[in-house]
DNA sequence: ATTGTATATCGACATTCATCAATATAGATA
DNA sequence: TATCTATATTGATGAATGTCGATATACAAT
């Protein structure tokens, strides 16, 4: 199935907007937020959110980043592209290249939740 | 060798506690931060400390834990442990009973480094 | 001491995950 | 078309993890 995305749409986790919970959630919400926490959770990927955060005009292609982490271009795709499901970063394609960049209001969504 | 605890503690992770970064984090910042997130990247463990923050007096034993989490005892001490060696909660033991309650400013902390 | 209850630990199992080499795909250029 | 480069996907492998039953430990109360 070609165009199919596995991106998590703000929607999809409809109780992580303003955080203002008034009793414990249950496991479906706990299950959503855990999603996007894990693809936060990995050194690796906590590093590309760092390079992207100080990069000049926030993004950077994947060749810029194998480097900085030391680890295979396999392995810095995969990391990319669970940050891109989870709907951390945003992913353009210009030329040969893909660009990366952060979403910013993701980030803003897990800490609300946090609180 | 009883006594010793396996607790990340505040000093281990210098650069989470202000957030003023000027430049992206390195490996062993991000491992010391991925280990605190994936304490929390668990919907059993999410489902844990939205419960204590919800209690009465914030704080809750095992066996008040298992049944909404409709997971074995066992199982949840172990997931109470996870919580606990990451530093987001606190044990203190009174009588037959172990009161599980949070540690605020770990969560601080969380947030802080997410900016 | 014995019994009972609450919690922690152990051992095992199935699943998930990070990683890489190899390969496939997409796009640019000749 | 053919070729080159950048990125994505596949397949395999070893490590980490969530879960439970069985057992051990800690504490209270007979």
């Amino acid at each position: 199935m070609a165009g199919v995305t596995k991106e998590l749409l703000l929607e999809d986790i409809s109780v992580c907007a303003p955080a203002n919970h008034t009793e414990p959630i249950d496991r479906a919400v706990a299950e959503a937020m855990a999603t996007i926490l894990k693809a936060v959770a990995d050194p690796a990927r906590l590093q590309l959110l760092s390079i992207l955060k100080y990069a000049p005009s926030q993004e950077a292609c994947v060749c810029d980043l194998t480097e900085p982490l030391g680890l295979s271009q396999p392995t810095v795709s995969h990391h990319l592209k669970v940050l891109a499901d989870a709907g951390l970063v945003s992913r353009e394609r210009r030329g040969s290249w893909a660009w990366f960049s952060l979403v910013p209001v993701r980030l803003d969504e897990l800490r609300s939740f946090l609180e």
